[in-house]
DNA sequence: GGTGCTATTTTGACGCCGTCAAGATTCAAC
DNA sequence: GTTGAATCTTGACGGCGTCAAAATAGCACC
């Protein structure tokens, strides 16, 4: 298969994702440089510049595929409106595997790398909102509806979505919580998530 | 009180952090780089490291100078036992501010740039878990105690936190929140909690 | 007042980075 | 075969963190 010393690569665009995102899974983004990966792909320092934009470009693609890969989890968890509890669980410690399985790439994906810093691109914004619908589509059938009040679900999705990704962030950086305190916390989080599907008191 | 051209600064090392301070507000972690500071300062590139072992020893100086604010914060709200809802809703909102008040310094305390690529640093992990435990010991009287289960206010402690730290992350990061939906989402945040916070089902 | 020690600051240099510009090489369509 | 576009190369620029060695200032002690 490897092709020495020609001038062309061929396959320089899917070769470089695909180093890319070896170097982020060993190294993180801090360690992932063009530089580096070019020389990974056996040529010169400039050469990515003619399939990705620019450093940010291919971050950005890096994270698409990451989120592409958490809809497709996300539609593979079962959930049963009558009885919530046991799929609810299932989906998140699906959603914590995800992330710890590729730490780098969660953070990739959420991190303000490309939130703030390097604008997100159409693309990457796309997916990453389609993520989010995906999930309170799913999360909607769960959710006891108040007296009229449309937005429930919607607030339930994004105050929900948000204790997952607290737990993940301070999980994968190492801030309050071990990883051996993870599932006790996860199983924490389901109650929680639990007790605010019910009928809206008050 | 300027003394221009002196050969000894004199107050370098508050200098360097006041500034630091200001730099990081402005231009974010990316903006704040050892040279740019120095040349505010009014000082050669290298005269910080006479003050600081490197780059990641100052961030972490400022990182604990907000760890301190914060915990200052969590002194300052009142929480009533006997009625936990107004006192919790404070809480959320204060924490909400404190984060949204100066984004890049809450990235900079909670953000992997510290706790993951750079080493901690002894002073840092010290008030950053001081004020963890700060915040158990003010939550655990609005516990109601499962039957001698003596983690389970730890677990709502870090499962709210987390809750807490998402909503910020999502915040401030541009992702699944924007600023006008704060209020709804935070107040769901608030109901999540509370709900918590009632005996143990099952 | 002079002397030496230490803290502080300086200039110089190294290697890394992202990226632009200009030229070389290959490929594909005509 | 010629031409034009796509691809890849070398060279260069400015910015970064940081180390080494030299210069300067403050200070305790004689």
């Amino acid at each position: 298969m490897p092709r020495p010393a020609r001038y062309h690569h061929g396959d320089l665009h899917d070769t470089l994702l695909r180093e890319a995102g070896i170097l982020l899974r060993e190294q993180g983004v801090e360690g992932l440089s063009l530089r580096r990966l070019a020389e990974r792909a056996g040529v010169s320092r400039t050469a990515p510049y003619h399939h990705f934009a620019d450093k940010n470009a291919l971050l950005c693609a890096l994270a698409e595929q990451g989120f592409r890969r958490l809809d497709a989890m996300m539609g593979e968890v079962a959930l049963d409106p009558a009885d919530p509890e046991p799929g609810l669980r299932r989906f998140v410690r699906a959603y914590l595997r995800f992330a710890s399985d590729d730490p780098e790439q969660y953070e990739l994906m959420f991190g303000r790398t490309l939130w703030k810093g390097g604008h997100p691109g159409a693309g990457l914004k796309g997916v990453a909102y389609g993520c989010f619908r995906h999930y309170l589509v799913r999360l909607r059938p769960l959710v006891s509806r108040g007296e009229g009040d449309d937005t429930r679900p919607l607030r339930l999705a994004q105050a929900s979505w948000a204790t997952l990704h607290g737990l993940c962030r301070l999980l994968l950086d190492g801030i309050y919580l071990r990883r051996e305190d993870m599932e006790a916390v996860s199983d924490q989080a389901v109650d929680l998530m639990l007790a605010a599907l019910r009928p809206a008191r008050r």
